[in-house]
DNA sequence: CTCAATGCAAACCATTTGCATGCAT
DNA sequence: ATGCATGCAAATGGTTTGCATTGAG
């Protein structure tokens, strides 16, 4: 296991402390397994590639655990060709956001670390203390639009 | 109908003669109930309320009808209690976003200059042509933080 | 005229829930 | 020892789809 993963592991064990609930077996190995994740994914995927993987989870457990990991900072919501939500890992170099095309469906990933900032500011006006965020812009992207 | 429902039924013409789509009866009567909407609606939910006005609209119509209005900017998504997506009228004094308590599911609704100006700065610089945006932050409001 | 929009009804399927057992603390 | 976590399986119900009909441009 690398650093970063290990890194990780205590980071989502601190955090499952902070809110009293268990580190067990079965969330470490979907921890291990979404850390090394690149792509977007969704509930059902997650359980595909866990059940692909040898791993004896079951599907029930993948969607309750979600809520989790998104709550701990582990993953963020994401978008993807289905119709349900879809995730990804959260990316220690930084959040990134998305736009959609509403037309021909092409995904752009993109950052701005103003737009990070002043949503830190928002938050802190609010004493609100952020755990994950969606950001997604709808609209036509420039081979689409008129 | 006041000026501002004309108004909005002009825009609405417009954008959906752009997409090339038809300004039907149909449509025009669930425009001018959302126009009047000031609460957060899911798909059902909208269903329920023209039913309860009286309008014979069937339920699948209303479902294929949202996407429709966000692409013409007339609704935006939003959050509500159930378990789907919500949506609320866009109000013509600018947009507004969420913040979701996790804990005890409070919704504090904010409003960022920046962060809107930001976003059209992002759009911008890739082409992007913005239809409608979803900017929703979870977290723990100042209530149930420790 | 032509093609999108609508209604009806059935199908779909991702997600949730209840309950008994297992396991972390 | 206590209470959350997990697996199993069934239920749920919001949402989608096919098709015939209607209606807008």
């Amino acid at each position: 296991m690398s650093s970063k993963g290990r890194q990780a592991s205590v980071d989502f064990q601190s955090q499952l402390q902070k809110r009293n609930l268990k580190y067990t077996h079965v969330r470490e190995v979907i921890l291990n397994e979404v850390m090394g994740l690149k792509v977007h994914f969704d509930a059902d995927g997650l359980f595909e590639i866990l059940k692909g993987k040898g791993h004896r989870i079951a599907r029930d457990t993948v969607y309750r655990t979600i809520p989790v990991l998104l709550e701990c900072g582990v993953i963020q919501k994401s978008v993807g060709a289905g119709k349900g939500e879809y995730f990804e890992r959260v990316d220690n170099r930084g959040h990134h956001d998305h736009m959609v095309c509403i037309r021909c469906g092409k995904v752009i990933e993109f950052r701005s670390d103003e737009i990070e900032s002043y949503q830190s500011k928002v938050c802190a006006d609010y004493g609100f203390e952020l755990s994950f965020h969606d950001h997604k812009l709808f609209g036509y992207c420039a081979g689409c639009r008129n």
